[in-house]
DNA sequence: AAATAGATAGACAGGTCTGTATGATATTTC
DNA sequence: GAAATATCATACAGACCTGTCTATCTATTT
């Protein structure tokens, strides 16, 4: 069923993607670097924009992966966890590849309402966003919806800074902010 | 001095770049919207990139201007006018050509640490923060950097959630969490 | 009225874009 | 071994890209 080709040709457009952007990535250099045929491309995918779409759905599913790995490796309490979050932020900005969100970049060139890439990204957020309530009420939040807001807002903050800025800075004023959301979120037991 | 049809070219420009992006905007379709010979467009800029260039450089002013102006028109006291700027953030994310923050897009599109265009960006940021760590000092912060960072990652999240979510809620999100700050930042008098 | 400067439309060059067609070559499955 | 499937390289179509060139037209200035 996995097909490598396949895998082949979606790491290889993740990584042109992240890098050069979506339009200034073409489908030949694509093919040529990932060192398959033109029409085992389109045999697989019916256009760029399902392409972009594979590459995305596959990118969702492992950055949120790595994320929650990376932040339950860390071994906190479950008040701390929602800090750790921006300690995770700031090994992911420290990157030396590091290009910002891939779906807020996407959602900069594909922006339309109506386009199905907006949408992926919206979902993508929507999830992580999800994650972090789930942190809160583990945390104990009094309004964990609040404070998930709250707490995301600051970490897209965050990370759309650090690539604008080319530095990592922004995680560690993010942590501070959400120090004090933290606090006044969640009553110290 | 102020030649027209420069300004005609960058306000097209600008409307187009904003709308469909930067790579997906052809200078075809920026002569013929703005009824200019493409002969004119190159006398005036040397190419794209400094038509660009030249367009997030007017933007930056005007964005700035209109911000501020907006900000002081509602006559709220130095504390207030620190949750204000996210009324007036409202307005913006529910304008129906909404679509994200310019410069932050520009960034997704041009995101090498050596981009001319990020750069422009990211001071753009670095002025929008200096406003705001200026509203913080009016307003007796303790730590105004501190506080205008808070603010600015909030500013920032709520800018781009609004444009993945087409929803406006990030911003009374964003107020709510800016509130919190605030709060923690300036000792009531 | 003549000269000068700026803008015009349109063609053009050279390249890149997406997506398709073709026919040869591997690889898998029966 | 044979049949079916997958992949290969390459060329191609048609459109679009940036940037240049030219020859005409218009307006202002002298």
């Amino acid at each position: 069923m996995a097909s490598p080709r396949r895998e082949k040709l979606v790491d290889t457009a993740t990584e042109l993607f992240y890098k050069h952007g979506f339009h200034a990535t073409g489908i030949d250099r694509i093919v040529a670097e990932a060192g398959v045929a033109k029409m085992t491309l389109y045999k697989h995918f019916r256009s760029k924009d399902e392409l972009i779409l594979a590459v995305l759905r596959r990118r969702d599913e492992s950055f949120r992966n790595w994320l929650m790995r990376e932040i339950e490796r860390r071994e906190a309490g479950p008040r701390e966890r929602l800090l750790v979050l921006f300690d995770v932020l700031r090994e992911w900005f420290r990157k030396n590849d590091y290009r910002g969100c891939m779906f807020i970049n996407a959602g900069a060139e594909y922006g339309a309402p109506d386009s199905a890439i907006r949408a992926l990204a919206c979902e993508h957020k929507r999830l992580l966003r999800a994650y972090v309530e789930q942190l809160a009420r583990d945390a104990g939040a009094s309004d964990p919806a609040e404070l998930a807001s709250g707490l995301t807002l600051l970490a897209n903050g965050a990370t759309v800074a650090a690539q604008l800025n080319c530095d990592c800075g922004p995680a560690e004023d993010a942590k501070r902010a959400a120090a004090v959301l933290v606090a006044a979120a969640i009553p110290v037991n």
